[in-house]
DNA sequence: CTGTTAGCGCCTTCAA
DNA sequence: TTGAAGGCGCTAACAG
């Protein structure tokens, strides 16, 4: 008794009603009763932006403290209309290099008092869909998105409204779009390009499937690079599995023209590769050289160190997110999206027969 | 004209107000009020838990395709007291243990219906806290915690209130939280008595540092191992980088009895380990034999497939998951909570010493 | 089966 | 510098 305050519980307050009631969670009122003052001055306490006499401030302080009151997030985003929150939705979130983005991008939300809601898409598109929806209705600020590849994307536009929207690493028809990329062209161009250097005059690509807008972009640059060096292509699409890609390289290599240089368009293929070549018995790069789109932890420790075209994941990320936010703070939607496309690196090891212990950085 | 519903304009609504008003998103009475229906029966339509006829439900339907309504989560989140979403805090999201870990989370919250709201601590307490505060603002329904490892946790009961909580992998001093772990000590018992069972007597135990939780119950089942089988323990804790490491193990290798294995207590040591026997001309297995605790995606692409044992991720996450779930749909905190420790598996490859040529799993 | 009222916690607006 | 009123969109509780 005779704490400050105490003659403000309002009359109609129940006796047993305490300051803070049990089991429920305090609220601004309850700290401004217990401080002895209107709830508009907690309010402004707490927003900082209008001056509070340093008496009242201190009181609120102590009555914050005393009743561990902490602001209601969902009462504050309810009433902006706006939830200070972006949502993420990605393939995949076991997939180093989503992660990687992904981690990035919650760096980049965390350093502007955002949070970041997640989900995965599994690469399916009505997931995705049903997750954006789910996003929206939740009102999130702004989403990356990574697009699932398979079938038809359902994201337009005028399914996000006037929610600013990032689209990441595979771009989609709509425009409207800011979308960010990386060199996959050049990127596999500059790898099989070195592989030509080495002297390789038959150079076989394996990819996943050409639909793929990642790997058919990286076809394209091997295209280029064959072209450009008067050799023929030898390409197969379908690693599927273990099992297609052993199947294909067997009969590649049992061929009479066999290829001396393989490149790989992405990490599942690289890894179908490698076991493929160790199981018919092949040395990395003494029987054949090899050459991947894409690094990953571990590709240092192969029995060949592999030579790789690195993304820049972390920074992919970043770019993203901090496109998303100067969209968020300008609050327009443009009617032609900003496309970035950022530049990937050569880590040039051992498997394409190069010999240097340490790898080498080349941009490309 | 003559719509259903014309009639039925609010007459205060200003002249010029139409159904749907520009640059506002539809609510629930513009639906109602284009239905020609009071807003809880559209409440009522959309929960579907309390019947409507079959006339209204039909008008309502058009209405809100009409306007292309979506109810305002934020809304229903402030009403209802529950945000229907979870939090997780993992230190990184691009350590891909971590990352499985938490994809199955998503997957367990999105057959919930929960929204998932994730945040990186980087292995700081005080990110941690600060982290662990601003979900608590969110209102999340429930935590899920990978526990950041340096320093004093500031995670208490206290701090967390009446919010169900997960910790994770790691845990943490306080009794009442749920605890989800892996056998780690019984895991390392196990992958040392498979090199013992090789014939091998001086096997080196390599780690991070013995203040780690998981690191230093790997150490106590090597350290249980060499007991049993009479052996000498020969320990190094300090694989901070791969010169720190590389160091460790030349000394070792150079002395007078120097290590026929090793165990790795992590995927990190392990691929320090594997660099530095590289560089310090040894082979894998017939130099030194080599284990690890933690499987990696690529472990099986190395010069020599490693024998680890591999920690069900997935299994951990859903796990965990269902555990939040339960405690979040009962809403009562338990003094104790529940700790489940989970089986791993040892996945015997070739840089023990075995000779299969394919993977065999033993469960540890 | 349907409508009305009230209020969740906060902050904008207005008044003192 | 401070307070009071009102309403964001939704739904529980209570009529009808």
């Amino acid at each position: 008794m005779g704490e400050i305050g105490d003659g403000h519980i309002r009359a109609k307050a129940k006796p047993k009603e305490r300051f803070q009631p049990i089991n429920r969670k305090p609220t601004m009122s309850d700290v401004a009763r217990l401080a002895g003052v209107g709830a508009m001055t907690v309010s402004r306490f707490l927003s900082g932006a209008v001056p509070v006499s340093e008496e009242t401030a201190k009181r609120v302080q102590i009555a914050i403290e005393q009743l561990k009151y902490r602001p209601n997030e969902l009462a504050r985003a309810f009433r902006g209309q706006k939830s200070r929150s972006i949502g993420v939705i990605i393939p995949y979130l076991y997939d180093p290099f989503f992660a990687t983005c992904t981690h990035a991008i919650t760096t980049v939300a965390r350093g502007n008092g955002y949070s970041v809601l997640i989900t995965t898409s599994n690469e399916d598109t009505d997931t995705e869909f049903d997750e954006a929806e789910h996003m929206l209705q939740h009102h999130v600020d702004g989403l990356v998105v990574l697009p699932a590849r398979y079938r038809q994307t359902r994201l337009t536009r005028s399914l996000f409204g006037r929610t600013p929207v990032v689209i990441f690493d595979r771009p989609i028809p709509d425009e409207s779009f800011d979308t960010v990329l990386v060199q996959n062209t050049s990127g596999s161009h500059k790898i099989v390009e070195h592989l030509v250097g080495h002297g390789h005059k038959r150079i076989m690509f394996l990819g996943l499937s050409r639909s793929l807008f990642t790997i058919n972009a990286r076809f394209l640059g091997y295209r280029r690079a064959m072209q450009e060096a008067g050799l023929q292509e030898d390409v197969f699409f379908g690693c599927q599995s273990q099992e297609d890609t052993l199947k294909a390289l067997e009969e590649r290599m049992r061929s009479s023209k066999p290829p001396t240089a393989v490149f790989t368009s992405n990490t599942l293929a690289t890894r179908y590769v490698m076991n493929a070549l160790y199981h018919l018995g092949l040395r990395i790069p003494g029987d054949v050289a090899l050459a991947g789109f894409d690094d990953f932890d571990g590709a240092e420790l192969t029995s060949s160190p592999l030579t790789v075209i690195r993304q820049p994941a972390q920074e992919m990320g970043r770019v993203a997110a901090n496109l998303l936010f100067e969209r968020i703070t300008r609050g327009e939607i443009p009617r032609t999206g900003t496309k970035v496309t950022l530049p990937v690196e050569m880590v040039i090891r051992r498997s394409c027969g190069c010999k240097h212990r340490t790898p080498v950085l080349v941009s490309a």
